[in-house]
DNA sequence: TGACTTGTGTATCTTTTGATACCGTCTGAC
DNA sequence: GTCAGACGGTATCAAAAGATACACAAGTCA
């Protein structure tokens, strides 16, 4: 739980080889200052980082893992994006412009380490460091594409179309056949339940797509 | 048709006045290069300025008049957001940092007024004028929360319900309870077809929520 | 006036998606 | 080993949404 960010699990900056793996920021100066303001969080596989109408102050910038980020409505959830390494949210970066509360939880699916900084910064140094500022519409830009892109799909395709999407992507970014998922998490991406994506699947099967096993899905 | 934007139906920017309906940008150095670089051009009703895979090299700052902007997919399309008065367009704003086609169609839903930018100077622009920089940031995020929320009730709301959302939305705007528009169009913003949009607003109607014209929606 | 176009009402049928319920299996904790 | 919980398969039923087709009314334009 991320209410308390800066107050546990916080750990000081010390790390001299931060930058080779943030490789965004070469300026000097901005270095100094993300070492002297920033703090490392790390989060446990589960942890729920930021939560839907919470008020946030600070800019996470992940540097190991990755952050699910998802809309919740009662016992349904979608997925908008992940958020990777070298890579910052949407909601946050708003919210050090105006006052704003997060639309979206964000939740780590693995190990993650982050790179937190006061939000108080973010527009300041936007107008020092030209790296900085890149970094800001860069993410404003791909978000949004992004989110654009999942809106065509839930707007105009069945969700058999969006399964197959899904696994194909999977099957691209992973570079493997085998893709753990679960039938109920894949739901919880797709903004659907259990009972219709295990009916998808069959079919896919029943098409030699694909393979079903417990926990994960064989491609063909 | 916009493909011959920086040739056809453009006016030298001579208006004094224009800062009067342009308040974002007070900087009077900022002033002058807009009135250097910038073109007016008219566009009428049901004049489609943007259109899908579209590259763009030129951003558009809506002056007067409202444009559509949507997304298109074989028979259906789907409302994205308005551009009034004072704003822009995201397709254009990302293009001017990125290459990139346009995502969208835009379409002059009224006679209206464009301030017409070379793209090029958008990113030169951010980190000389605070203000012009604040605009961006502001485009940015505004047509992200936009967006979001439009995903939000796609994803989740029922068709019924995002119905009566927009002639909510619609009767408060305007502040009439008489909307002027048709169940085709209705459908359009919405994403369905027209014979749903049909039969929900004869529903709505039996409950006594509004009353159907020729044309026009009377609500109660 | 007559031909078209646009807007609306409605019936019928199909497909898609969702809700519920029940059952068997696998796995890890104890 | 047992037990709880996660996982997956499937059947049944209901609701939502879409496709198609036809009818008719109102406006437009020549």
């Amino acid at each position: 739980m991320l209410y308390s960010i800066f107050n546990s699990n916080l750990i000081m900056l010390t790390a001299p080889d931060l930058f080779q793996k943030l490789r965004s920021f070469p300026e000097p100066e901005l270095q100094k200052e993300i070492l002297k303001h920033g703090k490392i969080l790390k989060a446990n596989k589960g942890d729920v980082l930021i939560k839907e109408g919470q008020h946030l102050d600070f800019l996470p910038i992940v540097i190991k893992g990755q952050i699910r980020v998802y809309q919740e409505k009662e016992d349904r959830e979608i997925l908008l994006y992940y958020v990777g390494p070298e890579q910052t949210c949407m909601m946050s970066l708003s919210s050090a412009y105006f006052d704003y509360k997060s639309a979206a939880n964000g939740m780590a699916i693995e190990p993650t380490e982050i790179l937190v900084l006061p939000a108080y910064l973010i527009a300041e140094w936007q107008l020092k460091y030209p790296s900085w500022n890149k970094f800001v519409i860069n993410t404003f830009k791909s978000r949004y594409d992004e989110l654009l892109n999942t809106f065509g799909s839930v707007a105009f395709k069945p969700i058999q179309g969006r399964v197959k999407d899904y696994l194909m992507e999977r099957m691209k970014t992973t570079n493997s056949k085998k893709i753990p998922v679960s039938h109920l998490s894949l739901a919880n991406e797709l903004g659907t339940t259990r009972v219709v994506i295990s009916r998808i699947l069959k079919q896919f099967e029943k098409e030699k797509l694909l393979k079903l096993y417990r926990g994960y899905i064989q491609m063909i």
